[in-house]
DNA sequence: CATGAATGAGGATTCATTCAT
DNA sequence: CATGAATGAATCCTCATTCAT
């Protein structure tokens, strides 16, 4: 499993685009189109570019080195922007990685749903959604370790952003709620707790087999396992 | 549940706790000690007596403010000390952050074997660990959220310890290799894995507990049972 | 003679000469300059304006206090930047002084081919040499001295730079075996082991000239009747 | 040639008396008598046995890793001494350095006296000193580098202290004062001056000729040339 | 005379952020 | 909107020296 990799697939596509100096010379319609709303004016247009490029670099960093280990200049030199051009678009470094997180934390959320089918039994809807969260950790190598960092060890103060472990164990519990209303989860659930206990032992769980290079599906099937024996009823 | 709050109530006892334990130190001088406890000489008491300092202070500054937060003249300061002699016993301050994290674990390890016979049924060993755990945590609060804390967010290379986590999985999966011969656990249950996932539920579920100040009571119940029919042959 | 004096008498004349030649600069962004001296744009100028004030004040402080007693921040200040702007334009304190001292070896170099003819016989040309090498240190004192610092007593490992006496002995070396081909100079010379052998006895002689305060004329003479006797055929 | 080597052949003697341990514990009095002088006491004995130790341990670093790279403490580990040992012997690191460059002068000295009858006609005069420098050299391998190092690179204010630059430079003076006597050497000679060049192109020579490994007898042949050319009648 | 733990001024360097162009 | 030179507070760490034992 690959949870915590530090390789790239899915990032070539975006450093491609971080590389082709030539795409902000196109015509503005084709791009305007592509982000699916009224023709931008040129400084728009490439505002919007600049802030592309610096996501994928942010993306790229913060995967490969970690938080401490990425400077502002070195995602705005990967971005081929100026360093100015990095606090145009983000507040401070912090905001940055924020912003990666909740890119990342958007991106799983689509996979799943465009993957998989989460309506089904309590069985099938965790193996699925473990099957998913595998496959998108495969396709973006030490995406989610990273977008998985507490928080509190980059900021002391409260930062009001909801984190990614809290959107995953909501979307965790909700569906444990379900699975309650619908007499599948044993009922004296605390499907909130439940919901951090599972992204927790997730991301513990990844990490560790990344680390072993331990099979996916072998982990897969353990971890489903594990979990329908404790939520089932 | 106080696994990562940030004051510091039972402070002075913990402190007390750790100058009595510090006696089997891993300062060279100490092992004065080991050949019979001789009353030590005049310098390796004043090392040893430094260290101890140095080591409270440190956990107090790393559970209070965090590892980034906190600069080894922080320490040397809350220790009374001067800044060289930090040096003088860790090589730098992610070696004290270890040292500190080693210390926690040892602590909790002692903790657990005192106030709780491991020997008994699945159930009556989930549950008591998890209320060592829980009763640890609320004697040092924050420390083991501060211990827990993920080492590759401090530094990039290995640093060749073996962090709290590894420790703590590797307790649970040697009980859970126990309950599996005594045909108390799941025979197919990949104890290892099982242990990582324990302790990153553990710790998520923790600091959700801790944030949203559960009673600590249902806590332990609720993580108790859903352990146990996780495991649970 | 005045090879290794503290004061700074035609300091500003010696600056103003350096303002003069950065034009050919080591910055990658001068290089704009190399494609026809264009008036410069606003950012380059401004870095180019920083490192000519960073050169002057790192040569007057290496030479008035020698390299150890030189802060970093000390040639920042002097210079009139902030600390960080140091590090914009050197690796660090040690390649600022390689800077220092590589410039103060191309000076020298256009100093000894603007005054002086160096075409003439060995006699003439050795006193001509020494003319104008003790002319140089008399404009810009001590740095001669400070440029010669055996790099070895500030650095370990080999820097991988031409340091000011190689550069010297090889000048001193093609000139002789000029002298050689011509038949003024002995046959039998080991022209680049002789280079070095001048090099350093103009070194420590002029070092001790300018402690005793000597006479430059008598040196320079007396100086030349020896390298002569030693050299000619 | 090896003026500054990093090896070492005579060191071992000095490092085996630093290693040997027991030595401190021999009859005081055989010891006594070898420092040809009355029968010392315990204390002083072993002072004096501390100070050796020191001396040797300090050669040993200051000659491999150079001044700066040296710390007080380094060399009293290495002595097998304890690091305020250190200062019972030296008022401070300088003068610590300044007694390795004493002992290495006068060893030169003791070593030219006694393999060079140094009374001969200028030409042997000169060769022979030359030889007993290359030797010297060759059996202390990067002594004369280390104890020629320019005082000014250490320290700012004058020492007092006279340096082997200078102790050397004045042996090379009083020989020439005595063969312009002889009538050997030219009259209009400055027997001071010259002292200085020819020490500063010996110990530049000798650096290049080690970095060159240039072959010793040629080296001292060359040299001998050129020194017996410039400085003859 | 010997020790080695303790010291803290001092140093080199970094990096998140600003702002003139 | 973009730039990248400039900034300087902040950080980690060293090391010559002292002094209680």
């Amino acid at each position: 499993m690959t949870m915590e990799e530090t390789g790239s697939r899915t990032r070539e596509a975006a450093e491609a685009a971080v590389l082709d100096e030539k795409e902000r010379d196109e015509a503005p319609s084709a791009k305007a189109a592509e982000a699916g709303s009224a023709p931008m004016t040129g400084a728009s247009r490439r505002k919007l570019e600049s802030r592309r490029k610096l996501m994928a670099a942010a993306r790229k960093l913060f995967v490969e080195r970690g938080y401490h280990e990425t400077r502002p200049q070195d995602i705005s030199k990967a971005a081929g922007v100026g360093h100015g051009t990095f606090y145009l678009h983000f507040e401070d470094k912090l905001d940055c990685f924020l912003a990666f997180t909740e890119e990342a934390a958007d991106e799983l959320h689509e996979f799943v749903e465009q993957h998989h089918a989460v309506a089904g039994s309590l069985e099938e809807g965790i193996h699925e959604l473990l099957t998913a969260v595998f496959e998108y950790s495969d396709e973006n190598p030490g995406v989610l370790g990273a977008a998985l960092t507490d928080i509190s060890v980059l900021s002391t103060g409260d930062t009001g952003r909801k984190m990614p472990v809290d959107r995953w164990a909501e979307v965790w519990a909700e569906l444990l709620e379900k699975w309650k209303e619908e007499g599948e989860a044993a009922s004296d659930l605390d499907a909130r707790m439940a919901g951090y206990l599972i992204v927790g032992a997730i991301k513990q769980g990844g990490a560790y087999g990344y680390r072993r290079r331990l099979d996916r599906k072998r982990m897969i099937d353990g971890m489903t396992k594990l979990f329908v024996r404790a939520l089932k009823k």
